[in-house]
DNA sequence: CGCGCCTCCTGTGTGC
DNA sequence: TGCACACAGGAGGCGC
């Protein structure tokens, strides 16, 4: 499940591998991949054939790359999307849905996606922030990420705290995984209402969100140096660092408590029953 | 308009 | 061994 760092990863590496490069074709072989394309499969072939990628930039989980035309390549990986070069004899992958050819002939740009939630789209004149992403938050690694309008706005909020952490148009690029991660280390329950939180404690909680997206970064930063830009959710390098998430049943990693599971939001979250104690009232 | 629930999708794991 | 079903969850959309 890509979230933040994930998605970085793979920004770095694409702009290694595509910027400056011009694209030859753009081959759409699943119709569910450019659903957000509106018009459709033969559209986004023409305005991408010729077009040079000038940057691969990211909003949250958002990825989209600025072309020489203005434009730019919308991106989500959604849960099993991957954004792979490939040498162009390389055989299909089962789940490819979108192949991009460039005029060098080097190596092909594909998207895969085996549960197709992700896709691709064009958006016209969107090379500096496309409209269509223009309602996602700045992420707290951004250095325009403002912690005192967050603040306000969190404790603003009538809502959990962790749906709060989810909602990308408050705070973008934290997901199911990291929310909970960082819970455990502010050792704050999921359900603690929003309005009730002091301001230090949502300092507090913001900065326990760098963390562990910061750590999750460095961890994923180190394998993306061959030709394989690989987003895998199973693989998770940061899995042996996780603390809460997917741990049921096994020891809190600060008091030995036994982490429970909470189906939360239609999903699971995991927590520390006696670091995270629930509130007595839910919101 | 804020909030929260539903839905999209398919491979994998589990229990009978 | 085979079948049925729960599960994974980001985010748009919609209902209240």
């Amino acid at each position: 499940m890509p979230e933040l760092p994930e998605v970085e990863t793979v920004r770095m590496g694409l702009a290694k591998w595509v910027t400056g490069r011009t694209i030859a074709t753009a081959e759409v072989l699943h119709p569910r991949a450019i659903r957000r394309h509106l018009p459709g499969d033969a559209h986004f072939a023409a305005v991408l054939t010729g077009r040079t990628v000038l940057d691969v930039s990211r909003r949250g989980k958002y990825l989209w790359l600025p072309l020489d035309s203005g434009d730019a390549i919308i991106g989500h990986l959604g849960m099993s999307g991957q954004l792979l070069m490939q040498p162009a004899d390389a055989e299909d992958e089962k789940h490819l849905r979108i192949r991009f050819t460039f005029t060098d002939g080097g190596p092909q740009l594909r998207f895969v996606d085996q549960r197709t939630f992700g896709g691709l789209s064009v958006s016209e004149g969107g090379a500096e922030l496309p409209d269509e992403i223009s309602h996602i938050a700045r992420d707290p690694m951004d250095p325009l990420f403002d912690d005192a309008a967050f603040n306000a706005r969190m404790r603003g909020r009538h809502t959990e705290v962790k749906r709060a952490l989810l909602d990308q148009t408050l705070i973008s690029g934290v997901g199911n995984i990291y929310a909970d991660e960082a819970l455990w280390r502010a050792k704050l329950h999921g359900t603690r209402p929003t309005d009730q939180l002091t301001r230090p404690a949502v300092a507090r909680l913001l900065g326990h969100v760098r963390d562990v997206l910061g750590e999750a970064i460095v961890a994923g930063g180190t394998s993306f140096d061959e030709l394989y830009v690989n987003v895998n959710g199973e693989s998770g390098y940061f899995d042996r660092s996780l603390n809460a998430y997917g741990r049921e049943n096994e020891p809190c990693h600060r008091c030995g408590a036994i982490i429970r599971r909470e189906q939360f939001m239609n999903r699971s979250s995991f927590s520390c029953p006696r670091c995270q104690p629930k509130p007595r009232k839910t919101a």
